[in-house]
DNA sequence: AAGGTAACCTGACTGC
DNA sequence: TGCAGTCAGGTTACCT
């Protein structure tokens, strides 16, 4: 489920109940995810308050006295809120880690076991220099993230435009879903090799990632709510797509049949009319 | 250094 | 009804 919307729908979601509040006990019922969740959380979090939740690309990061955790939700993880610390419900196979605070409990959830629970002590220094956030590239939502900085940083490749996106290195928070969606609306084909983009079209696509992904996060942010108690979930991603798992169907724009393909061993969908 | 790909794991769905 | 095969929102590690 996560792009980033759905981990900023998820941080804003999940912060004012836990901000500003003490841990009373971590649950760690199966460590076993993308690495091994650290032993001894428990003893380590135990009393000390969250200082509160930011997030860099899909990785929330709880900040502590001690450290950061550093929580990542894969292709299937939650994190939920449960209002009810005292009175839990029964875990399911897949609720993997309690995090129980005074006045509700944050439950995380993974059926396919791709996340990740780490935990970074402040004395390894700013959590942005752990080895998996040091190289990120920058936020898609912020001024860092422009034109010039997608020219720039897709001169010289020869892979495809969608799987620049995707990677990481140059903008974080494009996943899937979503570098199909911006490249459509930016009229890019996916197979476009990077560094041929044009100054002019590398303008019009970082826009379009801004604005898929703010739209993405405002259709979330409608059902906020639901990121409270046992069975909610986000709605954002039933919205309307225009390409993304839409192959054969007619393209909202010109008609012409939106087409499926593979880069990477993921699947892309795009306009062949549309798209250039 | 950049590019390609195998791997991690479970569940939902399709077709026979 | 069951079974095999395919695919899925992510990202690292390891080859060439």
């Amino acid at each position: 489920m996560p792009e980033l919307p759905e981990v900023e729908v998820t941080r804003r979601g999940i912060a004012p109940h836990v901000a500003g509040t003490r841990i009373a006990r971590i649950e760690v019922r199966n460590a076993s995810l993308r690495w091994p969740v650290p032993d001894g959380l428990d003893a380590l979090l135990r009393g000390e308050t969250l200082i509160g939740v930011t997030r860099r690309g899909k990785y929330l990061l709880l900040e502590y006295a001690p450290g950061w955790l550093l929580v990542h939700l894969g292709m299937t993880g939650t994190l939920r809120v449960m209002p009810e610390p005292g009175a839990l419900p029964v875990a399911g196979v897949h609720d993997h880690i309690d995090l129980v605070f005074e006045r509700c409990a944050l439950r995380y959830r993974d059926p396919r076991r791709f996340g990740a629970v780490l935990f970074h002590p402040r004395s390894a220094g700013d959590v942005l220099l752990h080895p998996l956030l040091a190289s990120l590239g920058v936020e898609p939502l912020t001024d860092d993230f422009d034109g010039h900085w997608l020219y720039a940083g897709t001169r010289g490749r020869t892979v495809a435009i969608k799987q620049a996106l995707l990677a990481g290195s140059i903008v974080v928070g494009v996943g899937n879903i979503y570098a199909s969606e911006s490249l459509f609306r930016a009229g890019i084909h996916p197979r476009m090799p990077a560094g041929k983009l044009s100054r002019p079209r590398a303008e019009k696509l970082a826009r379009a990632v801004k604005d898929v992904l703010a739209a993405a996060i405002e259709k979330g942010g409608s059902t906020l709510r639901d990121f409270v108690g046992s069975d909610g979930k986000s709605g954002y991603f039933q919205q309307e797509y225009f390409v993304y798992d839409r192959a054969g169907q007619p393209c909202r724009v010109c008609g012409t049949p939106i087409r499926q393909i593979v880069q990477g061993q993921r699947s892309t969908f795009f306009c062949p009319h549309c798209q250039k």
